[in-house]
DNA sequence: GCAGAGGTACTCGGATACGCGCTGTCCGAGTAAATTGGG
DNA sequence: CCCAATTTACTCGGACAGCGCGTATCCGAGTACCTCTGC
């Protein structure tokens, strides 16, 4: 699985916490120690997602499209990774020597796999990024004001 | 996900229905139409994961090391694409500025996805190696004769 | 003092290189069977 | 005819290239703010 989903999965925490202020993405970048410029091109994966708005120019940024209790996990995986499942059955039984290309029923092991990857998925989904903001607020209790006031006052 | 699973996967079921005689990589790979070499070598990993025995010299080839109910998709697919988790958490969040090196509750974020990652394991490791034999003999009834007949008269 | 036009600085967004891992292939070590020669 | 040593042929097993995708970077389009000038 690619970093972006971690790195963006923190960077939404934050903007939750920063609630309208849009941030821009070299802020959240300096803020985590990573690439600037990368994370921006992931930062773009969720903005095509609708699971964040971007607004260009001075005192522009990312801002979170909807409450965070709107938001799972699952919303961000799909954005960065893409809604389709890792495993894809090219039906490999159907060019078996000796066997009729017609089946009747679909390939047992391809069911498996894509009813293992819908448990996956709900769990993912049944994750909102409000959870993690509480989860995190729990950790460290004045987190969110700390985060703010190191984004005002931070210079790169 | 890598095409090894699917390939060794119904490789499995073929050997199920062989019973103790040993099948050689190059038949498997003739049967469903790929290639002989890369085969083997996915056929290789089974054999580490202790899924397969192989046996080498002529009327060799390979066979299952277990029954096919103690065989599970787990098996195959942790023997294939490695037993750790796909997520890796890097806690970007220690290298957040402004906050204490020290975190008392591990990364929620990473809870999650391990979560999610177990229940995705669990629900291959449900599905055993016999439940697929099983449902292709109800597909096609005499799928196992023709099998054992062509992997006898094979040229190649 | 105020309004408006111009300049400026800052942002996102997509187009462009780099590196690693999966895919695919090849040849050698090892073994069991088949063969051949002798008893 | 039976046995054993040798040859043979076939297998796995690991070492060797090729390619695609994720990683990382850069520069351009667009916009809001700031400044400066004229009224």
């Amino acid at each position: 699985m690619g970093e972006g989903v971690e790195w963006t999965a923190h960077s939404c925490i934050l903007l939750a916490w920063m609630e309208d202020d849009a941030v821009p993405a070299a802020k959240l970048a300096s803020y985590y120690k990573l690439p600037s410029a990368y994370l921006n091109k992931q930062l773009q994966s969720l903005v095509r997602a609708g699971i964040l708005t971007s607004v260009p120019g001075p005192k522009g940024g990312f801002r979170l499209a909807r409450p965070s209790d709107q938001i799972t996990l699952w919303d961000i995986v799909a954005a960065i990774e893409g809604e389709k499942d890792a495993f894809h059955c090219t039906e490999i039984r159907a060019q078996a020597a000796g066997s009729r290309t017609q089946f009747s029923s679909p390939c047992s092991i391809a069911i498996a796999m894509h009813e293992a990857e819908l448990a996956w998925r709900r769990a993912l989904a049944q994750q909102t990024l409000a959870s993690f903001v509480r989860a995190a607020e729990r950790s460290v209790p004045d987190a969110a004001e700390r985060a703010r006031r190191w984004l005002d006052t931070a210079e790169t």
